[in-house]
DNA sequence: TTGGGTGCAAAGGCTTTGCATGTGA
DNA sequence: TCACATGCAAAGCCTTTGCACCCAA
């Protein structure tokens, strides 16, 4: 997406950031890939085939950089990798995350946008006075796929 | 708790498991504290009070051992370290966690016990066919306290 | 020109593993 | 006795960092 990328660069500036080819190849990547967690080493080997000669450091550290700017959202399933998808908004506007649903038996990662959860953030504040500005929620169980086998 | 203790004995027993003191010790620890939530390092330093010879690789070993008998819940909060706290429930029943609220400012955790998602699982359930059997909630905010400052 | 960015390699830091010794049952 | 558990140190593994070179602006 054109438009995207142009978005990503003006980003970039506005943040004194400079606009380089692994940055933009980067991004890129994750773009392309809507709903798939793709871990550091895995975008490393997307990049590489239009990028051969890009560092492993460089993935990482823009994928630091993608996360700060609010473009990627971060997932952690405790396998000793953490894995980065293309955010749904591209500014950092109150968007609550949407919720993964991870199958146990064969590891895919599905997704459900719900707002049930401000009624919940509502009754936190009242009862402990704790106000939520984020959540992060995983369920853990079987998929659809899964169950029919 | 002697009651608990011998009733960890004869889980480990029924495990084929053997009782030894640098085990009890580590779940005394955590046990003692209950609603904290101790890195294996933090462990670590509790139980060396008492065996100061103990090493950290059996805390290690101990604590995942813990985890695999449900008796103690795991907390990632991102930050290079996995978190544990004793259960609730010391046996696996279908018992839902509670959630976890994390201050950002103070870096405090609460907990917020609640059974409004099992609405939210129902619904998952009709939805897509994804059978949810664990989840798991944080929410990122500003507790009571530091709201108050 | 010039300060931020990149690649490479080395270092970091939590966690796991190998192995000889120790110890519950 | 003997299989499992422990301690120590080394290894693993993902990620970060240092540094010289490079390149957008």
């Amino acid at each position: 997406m054109p438009d995207n990328r142009e978005q990503f660069k003006n980003l970039l500036k506005q943040n004194g950031l400079k606009v380089t080819s692994q940055r933009v190849a980067i991004l890129e990547v994750l773009s392309s890939r809507p709903g798939e967690h793709l871990t550091a080493e895995e975008i490393y080997d997307f990049v590489r085939v239009e990028y051969p000669d890009i560092g492993l450091a460089t993935v990482y550290r823009t994928i630091q950089m993608l996360s700060e700017l609010n473009l990627i959202d971060k997932l952690n399933l405790d396998d000793g990798y953490v894995r980065y998808e293309i955010s749904k908004f591209d500014k950092e506007e109150s968007c609550h995350h949407h919720h993964h649903l991870i199958c146990l038996d064969c590891g895919s990662i599905g997704t459900f946008q719900d707002d049930l959860l401000e009624t919940l953030e509502t009754r936190i504040k009242e009862l402990l006075g704790f106000e939520v500005v984020d959540h992060e929620v995983k369920f853990f169980g079987h998929c659809i796929k899964c169950r029919g086998e």
